[in-house]
DNA sequence: CCCGACTTGTTCAAGTTTCAAGGAGCTGCC
DNA sequence: GGCAGCTCCTTGAAACTTGAACAAGTCGGG
């Protein structure tokens, strides 16, 4: 990008390169998501003592039924890797937030439960957090950005969505 | 969340949840934001060898007088903080796409200078990752959402700007 | 029943990020 | 001059993420 804009290149040539207008938007982009990204993973991390993602989980998990899930399903809902979450696990597990499970109609299962000590960490830190979104985001939005913003983020899921028409590739990646 | 809607604990009593449209619009950004960094991570990583935000320094270097910039002056335009951009910077100059550069006027200084070679990196693969962008997001959206979304983008970067009115701490954190 | 193909979850190694600490140089004030 | 208090950047260790490889279990066809 940048000074690039002008290189003759035939490999790019035929390439069609954000205009100035759409440069000013994706920068904002990156620079709003990354701001708040690193301002709700600080306020976690302060306060509940793990990043967003680990949160997330526990959230998950205490919005399921009986408060647990499938490894792989919670990945989904996380959208992560399995391997992520694996590590993930272990680490929430050292905390007693989270408990493993063998699963009785399948061998290789593993259930990820909320244990009571989870569900209080969210229970304590779900307000503050809670807090912090709104502040940061719905606050400072008018209502008519505020459903643009969501039928925006709808669309774009969507597009990246890995399991699209006829793909049926395994879930992610 | 979700299931602790209902709690009559006092300490979320006079809190305000988010309403179940919020907590919507608040999910597809989540959702929608992973999945994109997600994809662009990889699509560089793939093309280009190398994470989302370490291109974003090389850019930014690419963009800056004579392709070199004063790590902090770096840090700050990439959001990161200088500890992350020191070790970032060292694992692309063995690369060999940046090099170091003492800084005359003040001892303490480096610079952080794009050689021909992360210039030619660059070249290379910004014309597939802005492909990527314009596939994942602008493709996707109509003029009136992308005016919308770089409007909200900057209110809610300029929500969480470090430098606020008054606030003269460290520039990040 | 048995085998190949697939799924589930973990592990390992390599890479990245964070946090706290620290060395070195600058700056202003006495 | 010299010294306190800053800024600049780096370092090292711990935490986290990634991608590939793997053991174990399931499943369906022959």
């Amino acid at each position: 990008m940048g000074d690039m804009n002008t290189a003759p290149d035939p490999a790019a040539a035929r390439h069609r390169w954000l205009t100035d207008e759409e440069q000013r938007i994706w920068r904002a982009y990156l620079h709003a998501t990354t701001l708040l990204e690193d301002h709700l993973d600080r306020q976690l991390q302060r306060d509940a003592g793990m990043p967003h993602i680990y949160y997330g989980l526990l959230v998950s998990l205490a919005e399921a039924p009986r408060r647990r899930l499938r490894m792989t399903e919670l990945a989904m809902k996380a959208k992560i890797t399995r391997s992520r979450l694996s590590h993930a696990i272990a680490r929430l597990e050292k905390n007693g937030w989270v408990r493993r499970e063998d699963c009785p109609s399948d061998k290789r299962g593993q259930f990820a439960v909320l244990t009571d000590a989870g569900h209080e960490v969210l229970r304590r830190t779900a307000p503050g957090h809670v807090s912090a979104v709104r502040q940061a985001l719905f606050d400072r939005l008018s209502p008519e950005q505020q459903k643009a913003l969501g039928e925006i983020m709808e669309i774009v899921a969507e597009g990246l969505q890995p399991n699209e028409a006829g793909a049926d590739l395994p879930w992610l990646r």
